[in-house]
DNA sequence: AGAGAGTCCGTTATAACATATCAATCCCGG
DNA sequence: CCGGGATTGATATGTTATAACGGACTCTCT
């Protein structure tokens, strides 16, 4: 699995697949994905960078599709839930799933500079970690994985 | 680098020997230990849980020793940028650290039922993750890793 | 001693992020 | 057509964090 976000590539393209992924996905499961979800989806998808709620409220907003804070985090939740979208904790943000469609467990790499944010896989359970997990007699449920630094053009 | 936090110790000495270890090393770094500055850092330790800012705030407000939220904000600034404390980014807290004095990368397992945090050491950047940056050219300056799950007690 | 720099603290106000609650609507199966 | 479940709309509020400014203290240099 590789990882997406620093590289140039066709970005229009990028979002019409993940958008039709998103479809295929909701309809297999019998989720409802809905005008306001789609669109908000949409929005972070414009973008590899991550946008807190309040960013994506306004466009919605100027779109007849819900104005108040509840309405994007409702739609953001159900996109988190599904695996559609995930939430940076570090910015307080989400940004939508670049692994749409595969099982994986994400780590993100986010740079501080330009706040694009990347999107890796960690096979964090099998190391080190894990094993001290194991033997503090810690269940993991959930992980969360953010590096915060420099990607390669704000580096250079 | 044990994991602490889910065993029961010596808690009163356990307090003890931070403090004095904070102590010592605030003199040796030049660092001014302040009453507000030791105070948040003792009111982290008496337990092994994260604390928000706001959760701090009255203790401190009853002692006289400041009641606006800025100056535990920059307490905890303190504590964290010296070592003495660290963020928990999925619970928006504070914890004191566990492993004063030791360089460390550290990682946190958060039981969601009792609230309980341990300490644990992230030798991330040689696994599979630390090879995934090097390859996207990323440079890492900061690392969270959070874990949240059930601990021994909880999980029984 | 006095001037100036640096650090910390107190205070007010406000920004940024998130959720509780309840009513209204829509959609689908029975 | 009706009832139940999910979604949305709207109001209000809760929670976390920071901006901005002034005063107090300390240290150093002259």
């Amino acid at each position: 699995m590789s990882t997406i976000g620093f590289h140039s590539h066709n970005h229009d393209q990028c979002i019409a697949d993940t958008l039709s992924t998103a479809d295929a996905h909701c309809a297999e499961e019998g989720l409802q994905f809905t005008p306001v979800r789609r669109r908000v989806l949409e929005i972070l998808l414009a973008e590899h960078k991550a946008m807190g709620a309040y960013d994506i409220l306004p466009t919605l907003a100027d779109e007849g599709l819900g104005s108040q804070p509840p309405v994007v985090y409702r739609a953001l939740d159900f996109l988190v839930k599904n695996g559609l979208a995930h939430r940076i904790e570090l910015l307080n943000a989400y940004i939508a799933c670049a692994h749409l469609g595969r099982a994986h467990r994400p780590a993100f790499l986010i740079c501080r500079e330009c706040k694009l944010v990347a999107e890796a896989d960690a096979e964090l359970a099998r190391g080190r970690l894990g094993e001290a997990a194991r033997e503090a007699g810690f269940t993991i449920e959930r992980m969360v994985v953010e590096l915060e630094g420099l990607c390669p053009a704000c580096a250079a």
